[in-house]
DNA sequence: CACGCCTTTGCAATGAAATTGCAAAGATCT
DNA sequence: AGATCTTTGCAATTTCATTGCAAAGGCGTG
């Protein structure tokens, strides 16, 4: 894990569907040998999965939603529990679990109200172990980034 | 946008380093007609950007912390220089602004707890204009998902 | 229903890129 | 300095991306 690696995997972090060819010679290496230190990243693990990300405003789901959630219980058990619940929701598109007053974190992609009202239904209902829960509609979204630079 | 589409969306979103060749096999097109399918949607900006997810565990920035955050003035002018700021910090990995008693969360990657400390000293000094901020460390990442299901 | 118009598809040819063997260069450890 | 392991670049091969083109499909109109 050198410098080139660190300068390859910042390209691929801001656009990866560059060519091994144009990246090599971005790095200053010869493609083959770009290529084995691509593979050699894929294959370590550092580099997880390469993805396309869709523009949100485009695709449905428009609204973003985070929620703080505070358990009844709160034994290890309970929190997995309900975790696995919101996690199995595909409106949830992150879950943590957090120190503080509150237990929960998660935020929501949504296409409308009725599809909030639903999830909330099947998430904070009396055995789902939730005392309370606050909800933040996201207004606008300053920054959202994938990339971890090196 | 038919369901074609959709699933060469939903592909792309879980493995975006796949070939056209072996996409166009799943999707039941020809090569090139899936190729143009998939220039369509890339130009149209449906699809926003392909990018390389690295594992965090690997990289540098274990601690993940979620922010909330309470101005002392609400005029739009504030909440832009305060998200000015917020956005400019690269342990800022996401940036909003949002309804209820909080005005602005953030989640944080960190290498440490002195990149947290030099990271508030930054963020909550008196001309930033932040009234109060909880800080949630997370403990647990349950789900973090970048793709929209279609 | 027939016709014309526009879009999408598949095929085939072309050009570009990914992939691999191999020898040389470089790095590391003793 | 010598031995060993790793990385590099080159070249050859295979695979893939890309594009022109004609056929097929879809759609609205007369």
């Amino acid at each position: 894990m050198d410098r080139i690696d660190r300068k390859l995997l910042n390209l691929m972090q801001r656009d990866a569907s560059r060519t091994n060819v144009d990246m090599a010679e971005e790095v200053g290496l010869s493609p083959s040998s770009c290529l084995r230190r691509v593979q050699r990243l894929r294959k370590s693990g550092i580099i997880d999965r390469t993805v396309a990300i869709l523009n949100p405003t485009k695709a449905e789901r428009r609204i973003k939603a985070l929620i703080t959630v505070e358990l009844q219980l709160h034994g290890e058990q309970h929190m997995r529990r309900f975790l696995k619940i919101a996690v199995a929701e595909e409106a949830v598109s992150q879950a943590y679990a957090v120190t503080g007053e509150t237990d929960v974190v998660l935020m929501l992609r949504l296409r409308d109200m009725e599809e909030f009202d639903a999830l909330c239904e099947r998430l904070f209902r009396d055995q789902t172990n939730v005392a309370r829960f606050f909800t933040m509609m996201i207004i606008r979204t300053a920054k959202e980034e994938t990339a971890i630079w090196l």
